[in-house]
Order: structure tokens, then sequence, then C-alpha cells
DNA sequence: CCCGAATGAGACATCTCCGTCTCATCGAAT
DNA sequence: ATTCGATGAGACGGAGATGTCTCATTCGGG
């Protein structure tokens, strides 16, 4: 039978028209469902086989993303080490996603009705957890909240993506940009 | 004559009417026209009377945006000082119009067919020149390009606006937040 | 007190986009 | 070569937003 063979390419080509999606929707949320189709490289028709309708992509697109950063954070063993290694295995698996991290982060419609969806609040949780376990290790500055650090993260990670995409950071250098950044800040040490 | 007085009244009235739209489009791109008004306290009548139309009123918001900042810029005195000190000022006179950049960072309609809006690429010059004067003048890392080092200032203020807007951050701890994380990280340091 | 400008509410036609449909074509498995 | 499923292109009606209009009301100046 050609079935699971054919589910999985499915989903293959699935997840990879939703990055596609969230590629060009975190630049021009306003774009059409033609203009997501094209984006994609399908026909509209072909986007409405696979989601019934504008709404059931972008839930699509929150699960997704949902889905992959729950691994990402699996994948970076964020239990092993300082909260410092931790948060840098993080940013190494968050990247390949980084592009539907900052469509998720920009658009709101996460929530429904001043409620966070469950899901997005079990990832902040961690995060913040994670920069709360580096305060009390003595690695991360206290004056800083996690909640801060957690929008933060977002933000740069998001930010470096569209960098990337406009051509004013290299690919190579995402690491990085965010990780220096976020963590040693842009102030030379006074030291050196 | 009643026409001066009258045309400075119109000006202030539309200037609050472009900071509510885009406090509320840089969060929900898709809202209505008709919400647009509601968010600004007039209705869909006079806010047609103002701006033609969608595209009118982003045109108006970027126009805004870019004035805006450049007044900001000026006031800061980047020249004076080191780039440091001019970076804290120019988070300070920010602060009022984070939300209108949290808006036009995201929203990618400055460019018109992959040209950016001239204004636009002034302000990332003077900014890009800060850093790079920073660099020069030793204080500022120089393994983060300046290019970065804007777009990550640009995002944080962002994140910073939005954070503050859901309550993740209390609106006094806005300049702390961004200087702080922006030029010495979130690591603790070592010799302390 | 009166007058005029600006506003808000609503009606209306128009237009764009959406969702569904059909049909011809393509590719892969048999 | 044949068949079956998936796809792309296009047509179609419908829904919602837009842009324009009118009209009653309000507010401020004369």
């Amino acid at each position: 039978m050609s079935h699971s063979g054919y589910a999985c390419l499915m989903a293959m080509d699935r997840d990879q028209v939703l990055r596609d999606a969230a590629a060009l929707l975190s630049r021009k949320s306003t774009a059409t469902m033609d203009e997501v189709a094209r984006a994609a490289g399908i026909g509209r028709a072909t986007l409405h086989r696979h989601f019934a309708g504008r709404d059931a992509l972008v839930r699509a697109l929150e699960e997704l993303g949902i889905r992959e950063f729950e691994v990402a954070f699996d994948n970076a063993r964020l239990d092993e080490g300082t909260a410092v290694d931790g948060l840098r295995r993080l940013v190494a698996e968050a990247e390949p996603n980084a592009e539907l991290l900052a469509f998720l982060v920009t658009e709101n419609q996460l929530f429904e009705g001043d409620q966070v969806h469950e899901g997005w609040a079990r990832l902040d949780a961690r995060v913040s957890a994670l920069f709360r376990r580096g305060q009390e290790e003595g690695h991360i500055r206290i004056d800083l909240s996690p909640a801060w650090l957690t929008e933060a993260l977002y933000g740069l990670i998001g930010t470096c993506a569209w960098a990337v995409m406009d051509g004013r950071v290299a690919a190579k250098d995402f690491q990085y940009m965010i990780i220096e950044l976020l963590l040693g800040g842009a102030r030379r040490s006074v030291e050196k």
C-alpha cells in the first residue's frame, strides 16, 4: 500500500507550504490567499484543499509553530548544563523555524478573546523558567525580569530572521548575532 | 482669523488618530477601517475625511512615524557625548512613539517594489552611524555589525512596546529594559 | 441667539477577496 | 500503455469591506 508513504509526503509538503506562508504573512499580513499560494509555489485550489480557509491556515500555522518549538525545546535539553548553555542550544534549534516564530509573535490572533493559546502559554512558561534558573544560578541578571527576557528572545529571533531575509545579516551569523547580543549586549567590556 | 488655530487642532487630532491606528494595526493588521475608527474614538466617515482610504492611512502612518523619529533623533543630539549616551537619549525620545515604530517595523509595506522608503533609509543610516561611531570609540563591540544592532534596536523597542501593552512589562521600565538588555546583555558580569 | 463647520450614524453601490466548483493536465504506480 | 489521484487554471456566486453619499446633531465663534 502506498498510503503511509503518501501521507508522509503530503505532511512534508503541508509543512513546507506552512513555512512559506509564514515567511510571507509575517512580512505582509494582508496578503491574499492567492499570494500565499503563489509564495508556496502551488495553486490557490490546492491551498484550499489543504486548509479550509484563511482561519484554518492561521490555526495550522499556530499548531505547527507550537509543535515545532516544543520539539525544539526538547532537543535543546534545557535542563542539562547551565541555563546559558541551554539558551544557546535553544537558539540553534529554533533557527530552522525562525520565520514561523516571527509570524506567531507578530500575529496576535493567538489570543482568542483575551485568552492566550494554551500551547503558547506553555512555551512561555518554559522559557521563563529557563531564564529564572539562570538567575538563580547567578549567570543571568536579576534586574531584567524573566518575562521581559522571554519576549526579548522571541523579538530578537524574529528580528534577525527578517534581517536575514532582507540580506542585512548573513544567514550563517544568525545564532551568533542573537546569542551574543542577548547574553553579552552591545557594550564592549571595560576591562578589556 | 481662526484658520491657524484650527489647523493646529486638526493636526493634533490627526496625529492622535494615527497613533491609535498604529497601536491597533500593529497588533491586528487585518483590522477593518471601522475598527480603526472605533479605536481612535471617531466615526468611520470622519476617518475617511482625514484619510482617503486604507492606503492613504498607511502612507500617513509612514510619514508621521518618519517625521516623529527624525525629530526624536534631533532631540537626542546623537553627536554629543559618547555614542552610548546618545543611544540612551534616543531610546528615551523614541518611547512616546514606540507603538508607531512597532507598526512601521512589522509592516513591510514601507517597501515599494523592493525599494526602501527614502526617509526610512535615512533613519537607518543615522542609527547605523551612531553604532559605528560607538565602535570606533571603543565602547561598542565590533563583532556585531551596525546593521544588526540597528535592527535589534528597532526590534527591542517594538517588542517592549507590545510587552507593555500586554502588561508583561511595566511602562516605567520601558527605557531601562531596552537599554540595559541592548547594551549590557542578559549575562551577569563574571567579575562581580 | 444664530450660524457654520465638523462630526456620527447610517444607507447605498461597488469592489475585492473568499470559498466552491469544473475541467484539462500531469505524474506515478501498475 | 492505462488508470487513478493530485494539481493548476479558471469561472462563478456570495460575503464582507470599502468608498461615497445624505442627514440630523453638536460644538464653537460671532
